[in-house]
DNA sequence: AATGAATGAGCGTTCATTCAT
DNA sequence: TATGAATGAACGCTCATTCAT
């Protein structure tokens, strides 16, 4: 995937993967700062061999950065590829990167890895950057189309996803995807400019007290 | 303030106070999961006093989040007094919680606090119960003014208030604040129907890449 | 025994103490640098309660090493009284200083606590230099007797008695009793001045090959 | 080098010979337990090519052990050549010997290889042995001369250098050389029979603690 | 009731040692 | 034969939790 992958051992690289696919849904679920040990054991291999791929934290968080980017670069292509029109390839870009939860990892592109991207940058701070221009070209055209409001930008979007996809900590799973559904829906509809009539509802089925605590029921 | 307050002695409620307000402050700055010690270092009390008042982080949580709810009810209450029109009031409402970060908590009133919803429930859900009518009237009544978006339930709002309001890890406070008033502004522009035009752009300093990188470099 | 002994809990200043004792032992054992865990074992506490007293390594060896300053304070006091030519004071205390082994963490008063000796210096400072006037009157007087070699100062009994005392590792303590008595004699006999005479040979029985072949036969 | 080279391959035993070389340095600045990793690095080859030409730590500090034997031999022969009398001989075998820090390594010579003391014992007691009778030879020859103190043997003047030559652990080299260099010649003093007079002074300027303290502030 | 003190358990990190290539 | 890779285990340190005063 990255760079670094190429001159493993194919053993190596298998558990080096595995490693990184690991920490996407341990940060996902836990936040950067959760127990190395978790992802270790997820990843199926030892806490030594984590630490023998990557030395400390923050290289490991450096990693899956640089994955999850890469991963965005290519659902933005893929969704200008499947979409004549800019607002429906953002629309997808953004409902596909809430999907992989591909960003929850990216907020601590912006905390923890500050120091990637001062000065000059390394890798992910160039990755970044690459990424934004396009992102920025995407957004332009959709405004031009009158789709998508007037004043939103690239950082409204990533943010917008990055805080959509952190999940709320210690509710299952099910619940979370629910209210990130339900929360990324109000967010497209929020700067869509289309739907933008006060007598247009949402298209969506709305949630209720009931469902909530139907739901808490269920999982009891 | 609450009812278990009631037979205690002087110096006990002092203590009790001081811990929620302590753990209040603390949950807000190191998330939910800080030390206990934290808390009853602040607090002034010893670690085991803690204990002794409130058997488990969870009783703790708990309470924190019941004194929550009263301050939220307190200020819905406010804002209505303060604003004749129903959207004045629920934009002043979702603005001041946010301000608070008083959701900080309350997202664990979703996930930790589950069993505290199921079945009958406690006085937790009792509370919580009272306080969605009265965001339930408040709600329709904005709608009714046609100033909020149609589709939208008070329970898409407080999980709103709760999404934006937890602050991104390890980045500093100061720059969370400012990403959660953006995307605050973004939330409202979204719900409100009558700002809901293309042309309309939102009432906010839009942030930028460079910003961001300004910020970083300043912290270093 | 030090100051901060004063205002503890009986239980806890039972504590304190084994774990000054076990960590004396220790480092005489294994030097400075020997697993906290292994100190806590023999103190029979948890590793946790020895945090507790000591927040880090360093601490620890500080109030040893205070502690063993004071012993040989106590130790000069006791062979003053007892003799009363300072030659035979100062030999006393040399043979007693190595039999307690007590600048096992001396020498570690060089190293790691390099920084409480600088500037002002703290407490160890403080009592190491007075005790060190204290040795120098004892060591004038002894070379005025006529007893004591020219040109010998404390420093040189101070670190004579440190390297003496360090154990071989890995040998079992008989041994090293036996080699640090015999260089201990080597030692004595060297800065005695009325002993000065090629003919005279040492007191004492020396160690042959043989011996020492003999005695790792026994423990095998 | 020893037996065991013969029958290796050029390479093997290049890198047989860097290892051992690595060790005595890496043993030296850090102790015989130093990271064996440490020592491989060192050497420029992979930790498992060390194990598979040093089982384990113990054959690895046997051979350092014998190598250095060697090297005590050669000196000693050295030492007889250059000098006409037995004295001025073994003064500087053991000045000779400290400098090399040779004993670094021996004192394990007496623990951790007891083992190899025993019974019949391998090559490494041979060469001890053999080495024992030089140097008692040299110790007579001294003692005939009237110029080494009566009643001391071999096993005083190795324990002695061993003993000299360890460092005291965490102080700069720079220090330690400066206190080893001192209690060397205390201690060839304390053996020299002719300079054995109370008024003759010995040949040094003696340390202080001033000259101490001053050294700290200097490493700061 | 409140505190001082102790403990068990978890995670971070390093290293000796073994296995697979 | 030599190396890349993985592992188990030890130790450092912190914290939730309980016990003694």
């Amino acid at each position: 995937m990255t760079e670094s992958t190429t001159r493993l051992r194919a053993d190596a690289r298998r558990n080096r993967e595995q490693i990184i696919t690991a920490a996407r849904e341990v940060f996902l679920e836990r936040g950067i700062h959760a127990p190395l040990e978790e992802i270790a054991r997820r990843a199926g291999v030892n806490i030594a061999t984590l630490y023998r791929r990557f030395p400390d934290r923050h290289t490991l968080v450096q990693q899956v950065a640089l994955d999850n980017l890469t991963l965005v670069g290519e659902e933005l292509t893929r969704a200008t590829v499947e979409h004549p029109d800019a607002w429906g390839a953002l629309a997808q870009l953004l409902r596909r990167l809430v999907e992989l939860r591909i960003s929850v990892i990216m907020p601590e592109l912006v905390p923890g890895l500050e120091k990637d991207m001062r000065g000059e940058g390394g890798p992910l701070k160039e990755r970044r950057n690459q990424l934004f221009e396009q992102m920025e070209q995407l957004t332009r055209a959709a405004q031009q189309e009158g789709q998508l409001r007037q004043g939103i930008n690239p950082i409204d979007l990533w943010l917008g996803v990055i805080k959509l996809s952190r999940p709320l900590p210690a509710i299952g799973a099910e619940l979370n995807e629910l209210i990130i559904d339900q929360q990324l829906e109000l967010f497209l509809g929020g700067i869509h400019a289309v739907a933008l009539d006060a007598s247009e509802p949402l298209r969506r089925q709305p949630l209720t007290l009931d469902a909530l605590d139907r739901y808490f029921r269920m999982v009891e």
